[in-house]
DNA sequence: CCACGGATTGGCT
DNA sequence: GCCAATCCGTGGA
């Protein structure tokens, strides 16, 4: 895998729905004392607190998702159902409450770590592989992604994205967002055509 | 193959 | 008190 520049500021303060399809087939990287955890980004969901009643910034800043008022940039993380942890990139400008929330990556180095710490043990099926980062609070097990890591700067070196050429308008699908009550409409979903590890078709 | 529901915490009404 | 930007196991066709 050639090696690409982290992303930058400037990559996260443009408008939402550009920099989600722009996330795809980028790389995230989450670093762990000296291991890398890679993954490739296949799916995405855009939220937009301003129109969209579906993001968690709709009705104002709270405790909760003071993160996403503060510009691109930096890590959403939230807890849900009780028991799942979910990772967003804050998207724009300040106070905007814009966000990318991550559905599934493609796993490319650092393997077995992620194996052991969404499945406890080193030996998996085909299926568990299949599994192992389809989904947004897969990919938070996987990587080792919490509560701690809420707000961390993704121009840091802990949590960041590595950049990779823009994919083709032809190789995205937009399609509606998953699990959500409200909003059910707009088609704010991105993923890759095609993409064995996607959360759904 | 698909549909359904339980797990389990915490944010907000 | 209600219910969530989910996951996984179970049970029926």
């Amino acid at each position: 895998m050639k090696l690409q520049k982290k992303l930058l500021k400037k990559f996260y303060t443009r408008d939402v729905h550009i920099v989600a399809k722009e996330l795809l087939g980028k790389y995230l990287v989450r670093t762990t004392g000296h291991k890398y955890l890679i993954g490739k980004i296949v799916e995405v969901e855009a939220y937009d607190g301003s129109v969209d009643e579906a993001a968690h910034t709709y009705g104002g800043k709270t405790k909760r998702n003071e993160v996403m008022f503060n510009g691109g940039g930096f890590l959403y993380v939230y807890f849900t159902y009780g028991m799942h942890f979910c990772s967003n990139v804050v998207v724009g400008k300040l106070n905007e409450g814009k966000a990318v929330l991550l559905r599934a990556v493609e796993p490319l180095s650092g393997i077995g770590q992620m194996v052991v710490n969404r499945f406890g043990k080193k030996d998996i099926s085909a299926l568990e592989l299949k599994n192992l980062t389809n989904g947004p609070a897969k990919i938070c097990q996987a990587f080792g992604i919490a509560r701690g890591d809420n707000g961390k700067d993704l121009t840091g070196k802990e949590i960041f994205i590595l950049d990779s050429p823009k994919l083709s308008e032809n190789k995205i699908v937009a399609s509606t967002r998953i699990g959500i009550k409200k909003s059910v409409d707009l088609p704010w979903r991105y993923y890759i055509k095609n993409n064995s590890f996607l959360s759904r078709k």
